[in-house]
DNA sequence: ACTTGATCATAT
DNA sequence: ATATGATCAAGT
């Protein structure tokens, strides 16, 4: 049993969490485990959220299952994205459960998604398999708002989504509608059902689904910083 | 090589 | 089952 030797308490502020996340870039997974008292298993494959649970608790992050931000007091949630060697994401981003049925009213501006994406505090960590779980390092924190341009692309995509779903044609949506936002299915298994709307308005079963951001408009959001810091570096 | 569809752990 | 945290691995 892993015994933690500090308390850590939520942040009061936006500067406070951006200092505690400033604080940790460069450390590897193991140093801030240590810190914190927690085992580093060998492999993610069956602890696909460890990284994401070991920085919120870091970064004093309300444990839970809430559907809520991370930091509801500030408004921000925290995401850890996974990159390569040049800092392009190795991974999607989940961001929230797609809703099949109830859908009366709702629009992109009182979304679910746009509510959890509308402030993230961004934390890149290295993720290729080829580099030990323990030995991975945490990079400098983005805290990131949607530009409009940003908030546009994503609007887009979900208004075509939620179309699909609408119209009762969830069977036939697939991970390859959308450019920036995807719908693919987010279960325990195979065998978890939830419910939804067929073509003729009936009541169906079907596998639960997630809206995801697709690799390219994590990147964007990376690339962006990182030229900034590289602006910065040459002056 | 890369994406899509499937899956793992935990709390409520 | 639904929500949180995501990555795995089969398929193309």
């Amino acid at each position: 049993m892993d015994k933690k030797i500090v308390n850590i308490l939520p942040p009061k502020t936006e500067q406070q969490l951006l200092a505690r996340a400033n604080h940790i870039a460069g450390y590897t997974l193991a140093e801030i485990a240590n810190c914190l008292n927690i085992r580093v298993p060998n492999d993610l494959k069956r602890d696909k959220g460890w990284v994401g649970l070991l920085l919120e608790t870091y970064l004093g992050a309300k444990a839970g299952s809430k559907p809520e931000q991370d930091f509801a007091d500030l408004g921000i949630e925290l995401k850890t994205i996974p990159v390569n060697e040049h800092g392009y994401p190795l991974e999607t981003t989940f961001v929230c459960i797609a809703p099949l049925v109830s859908n009366y009213g709702i629009t992109w501006q009182t979304s679910h998604v746009r509510y959890k994406l509308q402030k993230v505090l961004w934390i890149p960590v290295e993720g290729s398999r080829t580099i030990a779980l323990a030995k991975r390092r945490v990079g400098v924190p983005i805290l990131w708002t949607p530009t409009y341009e940003e908030d546009h692309q994503l609007e887009q995509d979900w208004c075509e989504l939620m179309d699909m779903i609408a119209l009762g044609q969830i069977e036939k949506l697939t991970a390859r509608q959308g450019i920036y936002l995807q719908i693919r299915p987010k279960a325990a298994n195979g065998k978890a059902l939830t419910e939804a709307i067929d073509e003729h308005g009936n009541l169906i079963l079907t596998r639960p689904r997630g809206f995801y951001l697709k690799k390219e408009f994590t990147a964007q959001i990376l690339r962006r910083h990182l030229l900034h810091l590289t602006s910065n570096a040459n002056r």
